[in-house]
DNA sequence: GTTCCGCATGAATCGATAG
DNA sequence: ACTATCGATTCATGCGGAA
């Protein structure tokens, strides 16, 4: 098993250790029933995709996705906070030249065994897959589903603020540089609100669409999940010292995303060489 | 009624002229079973959103908009010819907290009627509503379902290519997100504006997420979509002469878009206020 | 002519207030 | 309690006037 190497500044204090800051090999229906209810703030996950082929892993056909998903939906909902958000990364197949309903469907269902639909994330891939048919454009974003079980969660918006588009570029370029330094020293020693509020104005908060390129250097696995789709969930759904969940957590990327945070992680995996992939990207932080 | 302007090369030869290039001031569950079957090439449509204020034109209430929508979408399945498309502009509203579930359940009962789901294209609208909540941020994009009655169908991938110059070179560069959506964007709005500077550059098909700014300030009423919306899916999926249909075609902007292209139109509107104000936008072009 | 800056303007959403 | 209306919040864009 992973060992902590980094320090953390707080611990969620009823969750027994056997649960935290874990990659378990297992099937994660088997091993999500043990876990204490409501020990969880956040779930991310990107579950297998459908497959129609029959002998690859994690292949769930598309006609069999939302029964295979359902119970495992079931058993997050138990293990999940109350004021906790679960991310859904998830996007249909083509299957003979229309959009399969699994995911849409899923949705219906998940709503029906208590979740809240919140919102839905579009994660747009900038750089995504090649290639080219005669009816049909590649295909560059994929849906992040935010449910939860309460109409009030937590939620940490002020940790994922971006840089502010013209208007804000245009007002900082016209300070000379010593009203810049000025300004910054003033902020920096708590002094001169006006001014923090003022640069706290070059500051937006960010839309629900993402943009990200998927990460091609680790070919290991074939889910091309980059380390910054976690990251930016964890810091909006969590604090430092909160418990990540990922029950198809793959070679790792939620885990890694987790600890840099600061946070705790939870892993589950079923097969065994993803399971050590995991741990080998965790060791190696 | 508003009279053809400009010139045509082709007409659709078996429509009669009664449903060419006209704005019928009407309802389209009235107007539509006027129609000959299998007549028109492509549909583009931004339906009236849900709302529950009762007080609002158009406003249909979120629990009812599936059972208002499914009548509407059965008579345009039928005026489709077999190897057209029809386009549908739609986003959910959040209703109580949560995502309503009107869209993807108008999804699945459209599918029943028939219609193939093929692809959901999403438009990221780079100017959304301002605002700010404790559990959301801005919504900023909506969905483009794509339906069509056969899996053959017509589509014309050359004539929305973008350059990939420009795109390429500031990818190099340390560009902000920001600068980079900009550029992308500017590749795909100005085609047509400036070929000749693309000329020679290499180009890349476009992907299915479109990147464009809503049209506000400046227009008496506000464009529901900007009018490169209609011009990107005309493009695509229909040729010089053909008939585009638009069920709710408000200020016209469908109708604008398709005579800019050198395409039939036929608008329908129920509001006799933008019925005119249609007609006015297409006699200024 | 350019470039720059100020300003109004939205297919929104929440929470409080009022009937 | 439950529903309808209103005010506050917020930021990318494009226009028009000014340098």
């Amino acid at each position: 098993m992973a060992q902590l190497a980094l320090p953390l500044t707080t611990r969620s204090s009823d969750v027994p250790n056997e649960w935290l800051d874990r990659i378990i090999q297992g099937d994660c229906l088997a091993v999500l029933p043990q876990m204490p209810a409501a020990s969880v703030d956040l779930i991310i996950t990107s579950p297998p995709y459908a497959d129609s082929r029959k002998n690859t892993y994690g292949g769930i056909h598309p006609d069999k996705y939302v029964e295979w998903f359902l119970p495992i939906s079931a058993e997050l909902l138990r293990v999940l906070k109350p004021d906790g958000t679960f991310i859904l990364n998830i996007k249909e197949k083509v299957v003979d030249g229309e959009r399969h309903t699994y995911v849409i469907e899923l949705i219906l269902e998940m709503r029906k065994q208590g979740w809240l639909w919140t919102e839905e994330f579009i994660w747009h891939k900038k750089n995504c897959y090649p290639g080219k048919w005669p009816n049909r454009f590649r295909d560059s974003w994929e849906r992040c589903l935010q449910f939860n079980k309460q109409k009030k969660f937590n939620m940490y918006q002020d940790s994922v603020m971006v840089p502010m588009g013209e208007w804000a570029k245009s007002r900082l370029k016209n300070l000379s540089e010593t009203d810049k330094r000025r300004d910054e020293s003033k902020a920096l020693s708590g002094f001169g609100k006006n001014v923090s509020n003022w640069l706290g104005r070059a500051m937006a908060y960010p839309t629900n669409v993402l943009h990200l390129a998927t990460e091609s250097s680790n070919k290991n696995h074939s889910a091309a999940f980059p380390v910054e789709l976690p990251k930016w969930f964890i810091k909006l759904f969590s604090q430092e010292g909160d418990l990540v969940l990922d029950p198809f957590i793959g070679s790792g990327t939620t885990a890694v995303a987790a600890r840099m945070l600061g946070r705790h992680y939870l892993g589950i995996e079923l097969m065994e060489e993803y399971a050590k992939l995991a741990e080998t990207s965790l060791d190696s932080l």
